[in-house]
DNA sequence: CGATTCTTTGAAAACAGTCAATCTGTGTGG
DNA sequence: CCACACAGATTGACTGTTTTCAAAGAATCG
């Protein structure tokens, strides 16, 4: 598990043994079984999150009563909410495992002592914040700009290592249409 | 100009004035007409903005030739396409003033300048990136998960002070409806 | 004031949602 | 190992919402 985190961090920064040393003893790797949560909302977000291992879904639940699906994480991405970490407030969110999952956690005030003394981690942890808030857009313009049958293109292309791995109804929830609107497109694609 | 700019950095964190005579000279007010574009789609984008005054709008056309207005950016909130800055990847999106507006800019690597010698607004500027990943959440949530009637007063009770601004079809835009939708949901919700 | 653009209105069409029934596949217990 | 139950996926008829198109009314700008 660990050995996927740092396989993870070494294809984008060097890290020399003693960096290596700091960190290693501040995570903590959590096992998720299929439907476990992470996060439930409500709770307050104390971590950073990696995701070694399996599938995870992050999701708010309206007033009606209606699951709507933000994101899918899988392996080599992190998980969590970073709002309510940021702000201490509770979180919106739930997060669960749609596999059995292995995600590596380090403590919200352990990851800080980390950046304060890893300059390049700090730096590499702050790229990442931009590549999430890159993919944030990216999903923005998806929603506001496609038909159904669009936003399915563009998802199966964009993800197609996700799209596989995902029941229809949480696909359909993720690109918020209903399970019976996303099967009915399917089959009109097929006959194209 | 200048002094907003001042005034917005002060409510959030404490320099001196040693520090205020790193940024100062470094920083180049533009005005921009109604109308008139910050940037192009497929320039590289090389600021960062900060918005002192007036009114702009960040916006995609799809390949049917649809505009579709990602963000508003009001005075005392940051414009700019931050993945083309990052990657130095032409943009994808166009940026124009809805009213004359007065932006404050600042080039990348001056940026990168000041954050280095000045380690609190180099956190300052992190703690905004952040706050700008959780607009985009919300976002995300509103353009998931809301009917047409509810995207509508979402949008008028988060942001009144920008309903009132902008014109109804850029507001649709926004939205993602069309203007025809949107004229008749604001007609049903005032016979109610 | 005239021209242009924006907004509103109404009718018809397209699109997606709802509901109910059926089909499929998986896993469990007899 | 089979039969059954159960959840998920599909299908079809119907409903409701949103879009499209066209035209009229209102507002804005030179």
């Amino acid at each position: 598990m660990f050995i996927t985190f740092k396989k993870y961090i070494s294809e984008k920064t060097v890290l020399s043994d003693r960096d290596w040393a700091i960190i290693k003893p501040l995570c903590i790797i959590k096992k998720l079984r299929k439907q476990q949560y992470l996060l439930q909302e409500g709770e307050i977000w104390k971590y950073h999150a990696f995701v070694c291992e399996g599938c995870l879904r992050r999701y708010s639940i309206d007033e009606k009563g209606i699951e709507h699906i933000i994101q899918f994480v899988i392996e080599n991405w992190w998980a969590g909410d970073r709002e309510s970490l940021a702000n201490e407030t509770p979180s919106r969110y739930n997060i669960d495992a749609i596999e059995n999952s292995a995600v590596l956690l380090i403590r919200k005030d352990n990851f800080d002592i980390i950046c304060k003394k890893i300059p390049e981690f700090n730096e590499l942890m702050n790229t990442i914040l931009q590549r999430s808030l890159n993919a944030s857009q990216l999903r923005i313009e998806a929603a506001i700009s496609f038909t159904a049958e669009e936003k399915y293109l563009h998802f199966i292309k964009s993800f197609p290592n996700i799209a596989n791995r995902v029941p229809r109804r949480m696909l359909a929830s993720y690109l918020s249409i209903t399970p019976e609107t996303l099967s009915k497109i399917k089959n009109q694609i097929t006959k194209k």
